[in-house]
DNA sequence: TTGACGTGGATAGAATATGTCCGAGTAAAC
DNA sequence: GTTTACTCGGACATATTCTATCCACGTCAA
């Protein structure tokens, strides 16, 4: 199992972009991190899409968050980048082969499904404890503000 | 984040082998699901090097579990199969860049890793809390020992 | 001796993650 | 209103990983 370094850099950009007064553009963002501007656009497109930042065009455009760093969780820009899809896919291996189970057992998830699902429902519960706000109280703002 | 389809395989494998009572071989284990044999040998592999199953060579050889089925957790297979390393990996991007943090700062995981890795911790936690002898009771016995 | 089986490596194709580029559109400046 | 600089957005390559297959080799039982 492996995540996207994407989520890592989006995460910071939302953290700083809650220290931030005004839109900052995906290059600044960029500078401000240390990584690749066009692969972080990428990113940062996907949190456009989910509604998690607004981008603004033209001279002096950039990107702000659409809410509060409190309402935005750190699941929700995981799930932005990272996408909604579950790490574990039921293939239902359990209808196949010779030990083939007959559908009429099959109308619920079989076990294994459930303890993947119930695992990630653990991991999403906890990523969702934590929001922006909590993360941007962690770090220094007086520095991240003076490096804007 | 993507999970491996072999942990599907390899956790419906331990099932079965928990109602054997002597060693199949892999060849019988992928008809039995009606997966490829060659890749469901290496995902064997995997569970032999981290001692879940112990193979036997030569003729009528085969794998079986090395201990009590209520004694191999999902997580022990998982980790088996996908590897130890944990989804998130920090990349310390807050030492990169022009925000960079002064390495004193840095001396504690920032805060990003620790939602991570706590995150991570509740999914392993509620992987660890079944067992291949729960997965087992909810399948048909009769039917799989039937098959073999 | 023979046949069945696991082991490990080499190989190939597919899917995904990663990284780069250029065009369209917008807003500020003049 | 025009120009200009700057932005986002999607299309385009590259690298890595996953999936899958095959073969040569050592092992064990019949």
């Amino acid at each position: 199992m492996k995540l996207s370094a994407g989520v890592e850099w989006a995460i910071h950009c939302c953290v700083v972009l809650s220290q931030a007064d005004r839109p900052l553009p995906g290059g600044r963002l960029a500078e401000l991190h240390g990584v690749s501007k066009t692969y972080l656009a990428k990113h940062l497109q996907a949190l456009a899409r989910a509604g998690i930042v607004q981008p603004s065009e033209g001279r002096d455009g950039g990107y702000a968050l659409t809410r509060d760093p409190g309402g935005i969780t750190v699941l929700d820009v995981v799930r932005a980048v990272d996408g909604p899809d579950p790490a574990f896919r039921c293939t239902e291996i359990r209808q196949q082969g010779d030990l083939a189970a007959p559908p009429e057992e099959c109308r619920r998830p079989c076990g294994v499904a459930q303890v993947m699902a119930e695992a990630e429902r653990a991991w999403r519960t906890s990523l969702a404890g934590t929001t922006i706000a909590d993360l941007a109280a962690t770090v220094d703002g007086d520095a991240v503000r003076a490096a804007l």
